[in-house]
DNA sequence: TTGAAAGCGCTACCAA
DNA sequence: TTGGTAGCGCTTTCAA
């Protein structure tokens, strides 16, 4: 069985191609028995119009390229599915490319997918890239009319549609949040303390300290490397040196429960002598002991709502060229590793 | 800034077309300067062919399909991750589609994708369609010279190739360790019970007890729905009823962790009083505390593996016709909710 | 050594 | 109401 084109279609009934472009169409210019007929024979053999001689056509391809840093992330994971999500309401489909965080990959992949393979972008830039402040890559896809929405982690250097949390705010409500239920010496800890993202959560966290009359103690913020999580106890413990701390903001769920672990080695309770708090509400936060308290960044929201407004500009040429930039507010989801804040024992 | 073609590049140096793109195959037929000038001038301009005009003339896209019945697994997003990889080093690019375990999206989507999207399949089926033993639409892709390959769970009425664990011996071996260990009473939760694999895991399961002498006890043999995480514990609560069980296989992370917990609220000590095994080797097991003992599926390389296999298809067209099936061996990954075999305390 | 033309599958304009 | 034709961008055969 091979695949049957609009020829097939006008050899069968002795018509011409264009006939039977227009009748599938639903074109007035046809009479509506032949309509109606060739209508029935196209469904009955299945017919599919060819999505490339489209494509060539329109130039347009109806697919989007998503480029993110990983694959394993369920931050990220959750993104890609409200990306799909909304892709498939609107008829797209999406192609998906990783960068494992490096620059080179990132050029290579975005120039792979300019060459008619994709209308848009749906990017989260690599840590290399941001590292490196190194965009042009972005700017020459933009250039080139292939609009970008970037989510998470963005450039400000890039003209281009945004989708964001409020990280400084989140943090500095975290910070309040376990203060308020007792916290006295309260820590952070970050994963990813080169990238701009957690210097928004840090100024949050200094922010923090300040509203509730707390001083920044340089002991109690440390940073741990991403690519190591087996070492993030290790890299963790300083924290716990002098005892102090009861409270922490940790940047992944992964580094939050390193931490919980050390707490509760060194014989402290969770959360009644150390509260904890961490980024990201995934997977890890519900099945750890006790449930991690998380901020939840809505990875899902994010995405769909970076979908939409890719769609958005590829179907309203117009409004091209003004860029907005949306802010995903977070949550705190209370789980068991927090006191709360009335009656905090 | 247009997207530049063969005809912009005759125009600028006033050749035809046809010389343009012979020079930019590098064909003999064309002198040897001309071609070099050319050549430069397309690398300065970046250059890059429509790949719509080449998927239609040449009838292959490189790009194949992966559909999946989840975004948040974290097995698949291992498969996926192999497969990614693979892909890129192939020149191969990915698009991605999600099920959520439902036969009409599964169908819709290896529909839209037909229409010559993509060169071929990689494929998880869905829970849906594995209950309804549907499978047309998978045979009438494959009669349409579009190549499958499955992995994971798979039919073994569609003639393709496929990709799987030894779910058998893996849980026959599990047993055996358990036992070995020092485990008289040995449970299996499964939350996956309506599917093929789990069966196989059911089936070692029954073997390995027979193995090492032991009945099978109803009572330590247990579905819990997929569905419905949050409610693991009070599913698999009968296990416990009689105090027995002092051993467990689960057919994933979460179900595993869900049992310790009931265990150690039920002051048992985690593996000394109570071991546990669980399925799929993913991210929970690597948090948990104490950290889960997992039978590893290794995602990545089943995604690899299917990759292979479906790229060898696509590149050998000869071939087309006989199919293979990789098993791909399980490894118990030790840790800490089982005890060691020899001089276990 | 270079170029013209056909064709991949489809749409749309213009004739008939 | 129907059909011919051109063209989307590219490759390839054949002719010059």
């Amino acid at each position: 069985m091979k695949k049957v084109t609009l020829k097939d279609i006008a050899a069968k009934f002795e018509l011409s191609i264009s006939t039977i472009s227009k009748a599938l169409k639903d074109s007035e210019e046809i009479g509506e028995s032949t309509r109606l007929k060739i209508q029935e024979y196209a469904k009955l053999i299945n017919y599919r119009p060819n999505i490339n001689a489209l494509s060539l056509k329109n130039s347009k391809t109806k697919t989007i390229g998503i480029i993110i840093p990983d694959m394993l992330d369920y931050f990220l994971a959750q993104a890609l599915r409200g990306i799909e999500k909304t892709a498939i309401e609107k008829g797209y489909k999406i192609i998906i490319c990783i960068t494992n965080e490096s620059h080179s990959k990132e050029v290579e992949t975005i120039e792979m997918l300019s060459n008619g393979s994709v209308d848009g972008f749906i990017v989260s830039i690599s840590m290399e890239t941001e590292l490196k402040r190194d965009y042009a890559h972005f700017m020459d896809t933009i250039a080139f009319e292939l609009p970008i929405v970037m989510f998470d982690r963005v450039a400000n250097e890039v003209h281009c549609d945004k989708v964001v949390t409020n990280n400084l705010e989140a943090t500095f409500a975290a910070v309040k949040k376990l203060s308020d239920s007792g916290c006295k010496h309260i820590g952070f800890a970050s994963s990813i303390s080169h990238l701009k993202i957690s210097n928004e959560m840090l100024s949050g966290y200094e922010k923090g300290l300040e509203a509730v009359n707390s001083d920044v103690n340089k002991n109690l913020v440390v940073n741990v490397r991403e690519d190591h999580y087996s070492g993030y106890e290790s890299m963790l413990a300083p924290l716990f040196k002098d005892n102090l701390i009861d409270g922490l903001i940790a940047t992944n769920e992964a580094v939050a429960l390193a931490a919980m672990k050390i707490a509760q080695r060194k014989g402290r309770h969770v959360p009644t002598d150390f509260s904890v708090i961490g980024y990201s509400n995934g997977i890890l936060a519900r099945h750890s002991n006790p449930k991690l308290t998380t901020i939840s960044q809505h990875g899902e929201l994010m995405g769909k709502t970076a979908a939409e407004l890719l769609f958005d500009k590829l179907e309203n040429i117009e409004n091209i060229k003004n860029v907005t930039t949306k802010v995903i507010k977070t949550d705190v989801i209370e789980r068991n590793t927090t006191l709360p804040i009335h009656g905090g024992k």
